[in-house]
Parts: C-alpha cells; sequence; structure tokens
DNA sequence: TCGCTATGCGACGGTTTTGTGACAGTTTTG
DNA sequence: CAAAACTGTCACAAAACCGTCGCATAGCGA
C-alpha cells in the first residue's frame, strides 16, 4: 500500500517542487493550497500524514493541526510542520498543538523526506504491504506463511510475529526490551533473556539447510536482521 | 552516541522524577542541586544539553545562562529553561539571557521530552540523527555498523561509542577523564590510562588495511579525531 | 644528546554477554 | 480428552570483550 500524503501549502513554487519530490519518493500526493481546503481533502481521501505549512490563507496551519487533533478519527493522524526561520516560538507552539514532527525552511528535499520516514514508521510501523521481502526471506502476513529461498518455513506464533517485526526495518538493531515491547506487548512481563531462546529458534528455523544466517547478533545492543542478507 | 543531559533542579522529589524519566527516554542524566554544582559539572562532563531550574540556591539559573553564554566553549551549549507560572516576564528574559527554550511548570514530561528532541535537532543536528559521516568514516547508529572507505568494520561496544562520540565533535580534542565520563559513565571508575588501550584497539580495526590515521593524539591533552582525515 | 614523561601496545586473567539443550507448565489441535 | 505444539526460564559452556600491567618507544624541554 502506497502512503497517502497530503501537502498543504500555499506558495505553488513550493507545493510544485513538493509534489515532484515526494511522488518521486513513492507516495501518493495530494496538494491544498489553504487550510480550508485541507480539511475537505482530509475528510474525502483520509491520508496517511500530513504536510502542513505553518502559514496558510483562510485557516492557518496551527489551526487546522488543532482541529484534526480535536476529532477522535485524526487525531494520530501524523503531521509534519512546516516553519520558516524565524517563527522559532511559533514553532513551540506547533509542537503544542500536536505536530509530529517540523521542517524549518529552507530544507533538502531528503531531509523532509527522512522526516517522514521517521514519522511514518514511528506512527504507522509496518503501513504498507501485506508481504514482506527482504533477501531470500518472504514474510506473507495475510497467509501467515514464511518463505526462505522457495522452500516453506514453519514458524511458532512468537517467531512469526518477531520475523515480521524485524523484517520492518531491515538492519535496524533492536534490544530485547524493544523487541518485547513490540512483539510480546508492553503489558507482559517476561525475561529478557528469552528473547535470545526466540531468536534461536528462529535461526534455527529459517537456516534449517542453508548456512547463511540473516539475524546479526550485535553485542549488548540486540538483534537485527542483516542488511547484507 | 547517548546525548549527555545535565539537569539542575533543587527540588529533590522533581529532580529525580526528571532523572527517572530522561533516562527512560534514552539520555545520560546528570543532575546538580545548585548552581555552582552546575558550573563544576559542565566544565567537568561536557553535556549536550542542560535543563535549568530558573530559581536555584547559590548562583541562579539566569546567572549561569549568562555565564555560559559568556564562554567561548559553551556558547552553543543547549539550555531548557524551567520556570514557574508567574515567572511570565522573567521568562523574556530567560531567552534573552540566552536559554533556547523554555517549559512552565507543571508540565508534563512528554512535553518536556518533545522540547529536548527539537532542541537537539535544532542545535545539533548530529546528535539526533541515525548517521554520522566524517571523512571516509561512516558510523550508522541504527544499524549499529561502521564502514570506511566503504569497507565493513567490526567493532566491540566500546570502542563503537567511543567513535561515535569522537564524530560527534570532529576535531575537539578530549581528555582521558571526559572520554571516560562520556563513553563509559560518569559512575563508573575505570583507570585513565584505559582509554589510551580503547583508542589503540579502536585504531587498529580502523586502520586494518589503510595507512592513514584519523586518531590524533594530543599530547598531555587527550584525543581527537582529526578534521583533515 | 640526555633524561624525563607520555603514549603505544602485546599479553593475560577475569568478567560479561550470548548460544543452546533441557524441562515443566500451558495452550491448541484433533 | 489425549497428543502435539508451543512457551518461558534455567543452567551451563563458549565466545567476546574488558581493564590492567609492564615494557618498549616516542616526544619534548633543557
Amino acid at each position: 500500500m502506497i502512503p497517502q500524503v497530503l501537502v498543504v501549502e500555499d506558495e505553488d513554487a513550493l507545493s510544485a517542487l513538493l509534489q515532484y519530490n515526494l511522488d518521486k519518493e513513492g507516495y501518493a500526493v495530494t496538494v491544498a493550497g489553504d487550510g480550508e481546503e485541507a480539511l475537505v481533502l482530509i475528510d474525502e481521501q483520509m491520508p496517511d500524514l500530513i504536510v502542513l505549512d505553518w502559514m496558510l490563507p483562510k485557516v492557518s496551519g496551527v489551526e487546522v493541526c488543532r482541529r484534526l487533533r480535536a476529532r477522535p478519527e485524526t487525531r494520530n493522524l501524523p503531521i509534519i510542520m512546516l516553519t520558516a526561520r524565524g517563527e522559532e516560538s511559533d514553532r513551540i507552539r506547533g509542537l503544542d498543538t500536536g505536530a509530529d514532527d517540523y521542517v524549518v525552511k529552507p530544507f533538502s528535499m531528503s531531509e523532509l523526506a527522512a522526516r517522514i520516514r521517521a514519522v511514518l514508521r514511528r506512527i504507522r510501523p509496518g503501513l504498507a504491504e501485506d508481504r514482506l521481502h527482504h533477501g531470500d526471506i518472504v514474510v506473507d502476513r495475510a497467509a501467515h506463511r514464511v518463505r526462505r529461498a522457495e522452500k516453506e518455513i514453519h514458524l511458532g506464533p512468537t517467531e512469526f510475529r518477531l520475523l515480521d517485526y524485524l523484517m520492518q526495518h531491515p538492519g535496524r538493531v533492536f534490544s530485547r526490551e524493544q523487541l518485547l515491547d513490540a512483539v510480546w506487548g508492553s503489558d507482559v512481563y517476561v525475561e529478557a533473556r528469552t528473547v535470545d531462546v526466540h531468536i534461536g529458534r528462529l535461526r534455527k528455523a529459517l537456516n534449517r539447510d542453508l548456512n547463511a544466517d540473516p539475524i546479526r547478533t550485535v553485542r549488548s545492543a540486540g538483534y537485527s536482521l542483516d542488511v547484507a542478507a
């Protein structure tokens, strides 16, 4: 699933630039020129993330932000605020009104893209696809199946969720605590070392007749799915 | 590297709360009870950010702030001021004296955390980034990987943290004591010469098949990452 | 150049972290 | 209801890493 991004910006040159670049980044981009239009489009399209200029005609960015936060169905909608340099103190109010992040103009596209990825990851992990690929591993969430190198692999429920989570952020290292939170749930209490055991079981299953281990141990930090795998 | 935060607050209950929560947010927290102590600790530890109460015994928050701004090596040190409601006009003076942001008591932890993240990002983009570049060295914090000249380099936990820290302030010279505080933690006691050994190990790893040493020894002062490298 | 101090570094014993088989209790399946 | 599958914890062994020492060497002022 391609993430829908709504760009709200009144400067035509900038919004065109944003549209072009975010499109290239793989997002489905819609543009609104003022706050009023934005609110309508949000209702119509329910985007996955909003890039919102601080200064806007008709309804200001803060006001849009506030209204969205006031409605339950948009309360968690990720918002990235664009502010001009010199609106420093306003920026604070921006965070208060509930923006998830902000970017100060002028900014580079890669910076904005990074922020967008970060926010999307944070707010909606695994928003995308119901099939995860990485290296020779395929996780089919819908069918609850895992294959490696064309061979079907059977995993227990916990190992499945564990792999699924690691596959959402390939290369990234997670501490045992993070994995417990994400895979077991932040409420249950289990020993941190239990993660080791399940990582071990996952490895055994994945490597049954291969000799390349896709899981990397990072001493005193945690585990990650090896990018190079 | 984990950002070092110095909390200066004379109310024990509050400082304990701050210490606990900021620690959980992933910061290395030190606490000072008054302005005098704060100034000493700042010299010793060179924190990445200071959370400074407005009202303090001995040397007031504003005074601390002013003094820090007067010294070149602390001029850009991010400061977040804590002010009580009713000190509204003081608050203005707080910004005048050079605080980067302020938070009005009572405040929520998440609010403070957001401010801290925001200020750190603004002042020291390097701290929040998950990738540090310098010369031909790349430290990827999320993946916990280090590369030099496109070649993967394996580092033990301590060497990793050490390099990470040096990469945050390229060119700057750190004494062994400063490195111990920043990399090992201000609580553990280890021999100063231990730093030498780890610097040595770091060098060996980084220079495995290069002949340019990116680490500079400054006789009777400490070590630094060579700016030119 | 001499003498002194600071640094480089190999070696080593001790500690911490991780891998893993075993096991007993629980849940799911048939 | 019994068998099968799965779970979390433990204990022990292997592996990785750590901090310190001691000696060789380099730097520097006189």
